[in-house]
DNA sequence: TTCTAATTAAGAATCATTACGATTTACATT
DNA sequence: AATGTAAATCGTAATGATTCTTAATTAGAA
């Protein structure tokens, strides 16, 4: 995802454009790895000092319901980054170093389809964590 | 794993045989499915009022270093439950409404193995979520 | 420029989890 | 059975992430 079209999903939804929502996506278009609302709060409060949790978090959940963000869970921490832009589905290896992320080609739902008859299959998590090339 | 397993591993590491510690256990023995502290505390508070939020954190910490129970994040929240005995490695259904879990066989890493060369894999994390033909 | 609804700031409140000092308990030893 | 000691527990306070509340500010439309 990028900026543009971040912009042009918060537009078509009635969103404002703001200099925090700015800063926030600019944050994520830079970095290709997961970011937590700390790590947010800490950049911004050197150009925003006033900059609050409120603000952050709110945005966050904006960003995710409209699918410009995606989120998960690690060591007890929500994490964000930009939504993946292909076009397949696809899962991602995490480095736990650094946070840069690959993209995993494969879904292990394709081998399952019909391996859980009577079962209602909402959503799955797949995902490899470890340390990047760059990291070891 | 059943009851007297896990006191066999608890013995083991020096462990002392404490009413708590059975009386958790017990739960998880019963219900084949993921608890939370909030869970666990409700139900045993009626047992002993005076159960603390140290005691059941500190024993599901215990227990999940012993490898007796084993933990998943749902919805932000730690969730506990028996260690499967399963000898083969394996997955999870997760059911969203009663949480009662059902074992896959398949594993994702089993197709990854040279997929990912460079990257060092420390471990993985594979579930499926859904509702169970009994919930639906 | 003015108006209005959306957005933000500031800080309090909430929820899960962890930490701490004092007390109690399991159990090995006498 | 009584005792000693480290482990375990209790009650409560602290922490850290997240959410809520109210008043003030701001973006974008009129």
């Amino acid at each position: 995802m990028n900026l543009p079209k971040a912009w042009e999903i918060l537009k078509e939804n009635g969103f404002k454009e703001t200099s925090k929502r700015q800063q926030i996506l600019e944050l994520f278009s830079e970095d290709d790895r997961y970011l937590t609302a700390r790590d947010l709060l800490d950049v911004m409060q050197k150009d925003y000092p006033s900059m609050s949790y409120d603000t952050v978090y709110r945005n966050l959940a904006t960003f995710v319901s409209l699918g410009i963000l995606e989120e998960t869970e690690l060591s007890g921490e929500r994490h964000f980054r930009m939504q993946c832009e292909s076009d397949h589905h696809h899962h991602h290896f995490i480095c736990l170093d650094c946070g840069k992320i690959k993209e995993v080609p494969l879904c292990p739902m394709d081998l399952l389809g019909a391996a859980l008859p009577a079962y209602q299959i909402a959503n799955h998590k797949f995902e490899i964590y470890g340390k990047c090339p760059d990291c070891q």
